[in-house]
DNA sequence: CAATAGTTTAGAATTATTATAATGTAGATT
DNA sequence: AATCTACATTATAATAATTCTAAACTATTG
């Protein structure tokens, strides 16, 4: 989704229907120069901080449930208990940084085209995701 | 771990007490030809269909973790709020299927060596996972 | 502008996991 | 072999993330 563009058509073209909360997470979300991951709970805050008034718990994760469907947003595995997601929804890998649970892009272009040579009869492949996990060079890692 | 090996003398040295636990554990999950994957549920089940004994809930938490902390186990990452653990400690990549939610083993040797072009200054690589989501062929994708 | 189908909401329910604190036990010391 | 002590186990409670529920609300259709 890019900058500044027209959130009401934008919802309505993939049907979903433009309500007030949605537009405002798209605000949140989109209006923005650089593609960046979050959990729910910090985008609950980014919302309560950057907003006036509150949209419940419960619309947030319908909203980017139904944004993930829409292919508005992608969701991150980490060997976490949470969810974390990417405005960012081009096929890309990542930096997972263990020290501060930070996310950190890595473009194709970073890795080298990963060649598959096992397949899985009556499979079809849907994605290749690398995880790069990175901790701090200068002590004893867990 | 290999197969029929001495549990007891294997516990103790990492430095884990050999309990009544831990060896019925070791033997459910060690005393087989192939490794595999579970859930801590899974596990739960397991012990308690195969075992007279039933062990408690936090008992399987606590030496699945202490089992991952020696290196007996491997965490997998998916985006499910539950953990994956993997008996196969080396390095390899997985396939999930999202059909059956079922992880696959992937041979370092079925994928290419991956090399990262980029890195985090201060930062050293502690491990490069590959996951590939794979469904049904003959289907609309989620 | 009324009907209706999709949305939002607060709060309850569920699920995975971790914490607690009492009891039990392995291994060392007498 | 009795005792000590640190580590383990246990049932249960607590926590945290997420999903469910059912009532109130609202965007769109007719």
């Amino acid at each position: 989704m890019p900058k500044n563009c027209n959130f009401v058509e934008k919802l309505r073209e993939v049907g979903l229907r433009p309500t007030k909360q949605r537009i405002k997470m798209c605000e949140v979300l989109y209006n923005r120069e650089k593609t960046f991951h979050f959990t729910i709970n910090d985008l609950v805050k980014m919302i309560s901080e950057k907003m006036n008034e509150k949209i419940s718990l419960a619309t947030v994760y319908n909203t980017v449930h139904a944004f993930e469907k829409k292919g508005y947003l992608k969701e991150i595995s980490i060997d976490s208990q949470k969810s974390y997601f990417d405005t960012n929804t081009s096929a890309h890998h990542h930096f997972f940084d263990e020290d501060t649970h930070e996310l950190i892009d890595c473009d194709e272009s970073d890795i080298d085209k990963i060649n598959i040579k096992k397949n899985i009869t009556g499979k079809k492949i849907n994605s290749v995701e690398v995880l790069v996990r990175v901790a701090s060079d200068n002590q004893t890692q867990k």
